[in-house]
RNA sequence: GGUCUCGUGGUGUAGCGGCCUAACAUGCGGCCCUGUCAAGGCCGAGAUCGCGGGUUCGAAUCCCGUCGGGACCGCCA
């Protein structure tokens, strides 16, 4: 037997124990006579005392230990002397006094040090030897997070009726959504597997199949390139319901999180519950983005009605050419430096903005690149609607209403991370419904479908498909948290003759739809129950709850932003009998 | 595919035309030290500044290219 106790467990109540523990030596002080460690497990770090009564060899072997070795000490636990507590240390009330140190495995020097995140080192050196960043308290932290957080989930749904399911990772290529990993089979030359982008497919099949109330913890491959919320492979709580409409999904997963939020981060507060309910286009025209962030105000202003008449030419063209003049207000932002601004004003650009006007609202008036142009009366009216006060900041964008919402919703969360003014404690769950069903395609200017092809239009829209396909809703809907998607969803198409239509909405010629979709129409022939269902992201759901700045710190081994495995250094090239065999060749 | 930004001892940073024979912290090695907990003190080793080219009397520093990283835009049905 290794150990009788885990290092994190011990406390005060365990003082006397003769106890046995086995761990990694986080921290050495040593003090020539007297010397302690701290030794880590995955509970956490308890101390130990190395007395100088102890044998001579003892001491010796005690003399070469450092960071990262692993140790097995049995000892006595004892409650620390009077004065020498550390409040810092869950463990900090008590102390194992060494009687034996046997070295485990000893560690040459770590290229970094995991007892501090002061200083982190590069990222790509922390996921070359992610075994040993691993080690660190914080990521040790989140994957135990991670684990509760999943269980929770596997938890709630089996006692609400539902079943895990396990589909397969080598499925088939569905080229309309993300681009799909492929898998070259070996027995047909030329074919190939694909990776799921999600199992879409697969659980609405499982509905047909009867399996009403399905679940996985599913991975899901998408070929994109990635940011700090994505990964090429990444992890979904995929769940699919039978026989149910949408606010039956929705509440099932509402009643999810609002039940798991206090069990696995109790300091984390529910913005509102219920959670509040947004149409896509209502969200849109409030926060510029389809995942806003509730946590601070700022909303999107429409001031074209008081600017109509503007004699600020960029207002006037905006305008002219069927736009709209909206705008955000900065709390205490009016003394903003001009090199400020101008950084600004890029990253107003980077949204499709051509510019960013603004106008500081001073003790002794209004400041800014445009404030010339504004006629009292103007200024009073934008002040009236806008609440603005003295050192604020009124920033404006005029332009076609998808490039002002956007760029006005990118400049919001600008300000957010500047000013601070969101609550990290918070968690702003809320939904999102009604997208719309099409979207124009401004490049081939042709409508093209907003989601997967399974997702269902509502039903009263139906009559609109042909002659004004932009005012169809789908059934589609979207779980939002502090600026983020967690989760999308939808009910689905269970007809066959509307999947059809769908299908040829999209463009896809009879023959593509049967070699691609020929399953699914055949299954909706055999009896297919209404069904819908959703997938909340779990990489990202972890890395709210966690704090965390990206996905990649709550992933055991992530991929770098350039999509390598930087510890096995894959992709990496195959051996030419591997690819003699999947028939493949380069030229 | 694009924009911005960063590559300096093991690690994290500073230096941004000559004071650089490259500084600081930490880690590493040695010595001292019986109660520390980011232990402390003294001594020491360790980088031709990502790579290639150019400008210059002189380049870590400026320019061009290239490789690698990060953030964002496109993309993510």
């Amino acid at each position: 037997m290794y150990r009788t106790h885990l290092c994190g467990e011990l406390r005060a109540s365990h003082a006397g124990q003769t106890v046995t523990l086995a761990g990694w030596v986080n921290r050495r002080r040593d003090h020539g006579g007297v010397a302690f460690f701290d030794l880590r497990d995955r509970a956490g770090i308890v101390q130990v005392t190395i007395n100088p009564d102890l044998p001579t060899e003892m001491l010796d072997l005690v003399a070469d230990v450092r960071n990262e070795w692993v140790l097995q000490i049995e000892g006595v636990a004892q409650k620390r002397p009077e004065g020498m507590e550390n409040p810092k240390m869950e463990t900090g009330e008590v102390e194992v006094i060494a009687r034996n140190v046997i070295v485990l495995n000893p560690s040459r020097t770590p290229p970094f040090m995991v007892n501090t995140d002061n200083d982190l080192p590069d990222e790509n050196m922390r996921l070359k030897y992610r075994y040993i960043d691993l080690r660190r308290e914080r990521l040790t932290r989140n994957m135990v997070l991670r684990h509760k957080i999943v269980k929770y989930m596997r938890d709630y749904l089996d006692e609400k009726g539902f079943i895990e399911i396990e589909t397969p990772i080598m499925f088939k290529a569905t080229p309309e959504g993300a681009r799909d990993y492929l898998v070259p089979s070996r027995i047909y030359p030329g074919q190939f597997y694909a990776l799921p982008q999600s199992p879409q497919q697969l659980k609405q099949l499982l509905m047909v199949a009867g399996m009403d109330r399905y679940f996985q913890i599913a991975r899901c491959f998408r070929d994109e390139d990635l940011r700090g919320d994505r990964q090429p492979e990444f992890t979904q709580l995929d769940l699919e319901m039978s026989f149910v409409q949408r606010d039956d999904v929705l509440d099932l997963v509402e009643g999810l999180f609002t039940a798991m939020l206090p069990e696995v981060a109790p300091h984390k507060k529910l913005f509102s519950s219920p959670w509040p309910k947004f149409s896509y286009k209502e969200v849109l025209e409030r926060f510029g983005t389809d995942k806003p962030d509730l946590r601070f105000g700022m909303e999107l202003i429409d001031v074209t009605d008081i600017l109509a008449k503007s004699e600020f030419k960029v207002f006037q063209s905006a305008l002219e050419a069927g736009g709209v003049i909206k705008c955000i207000v900065a709390p205490k932002s009016a003394e903003m430096s001009r090199k400020e601004l101008d950084a600004l004003t890029e990253v107003a650009k980077s949204f499709g903005a051509k510019g960013m006007p603004y106008l500081a609202v001073t003790a002794e008036g209004v400041k800014g690149s445009a404030a010339k142009f504004f006629k009292e009366e103007e200024l009073a009216a934008l002040k009236e609607k806008t609440g603005t006060g003295v050192g604020d900041l009124i920033v404006f964008a005029s332009d076609a209403r998808a490039i002002a919402n956007k760029t006005l919703g990118g400049l919001r969360l600008w300000f957010r991370d500047k000013l601070d003014l969101a609550d990290k404690n918070m968690m702003a769950f809320a939904w999102v419904v009604d997208f719309p069903f099409f979207a124009f395609n401004e490049e081939t200017q042709t409508w093209e479908s907003e989601h997967h092809p399974f997702t269902m239009p509502k039903m009263e829209d139906l009559p609109k498909f042909d002659t004004d396909p932009g005012a169809v809703l789908s059934d589609a809907y979207d779980m939002v948290c502090n600026g983020y998607e967690t989760a999308s969803g939808s009910i689905r198409i269970h007809r066959r003759d509307i999947q059809m239509k769908m299908f040829q909405l999209l463009g896809l010629s009879d023959e593509d739809i049967q070699k691609k979709f020929g399953h699914m129409l055949e299954a909706f022939e055999y009896g297919a129950p209404p069904h819908g269902g959703m997938a909340p992201g779990i990489d990202r759901l972890v890395m709210l709850l966690a704090d965390e700045p990206n996905i990649r710190e709550v992933i055991a081994f992530p991929k770098n932003q350039n999509g390598r495995d930087v510890m096995a250094d894959a992709p990496s090239e195959v051996e030419p009998k591997q690819l003699k065999e999947l028939h493949i060749k380069f030229s």
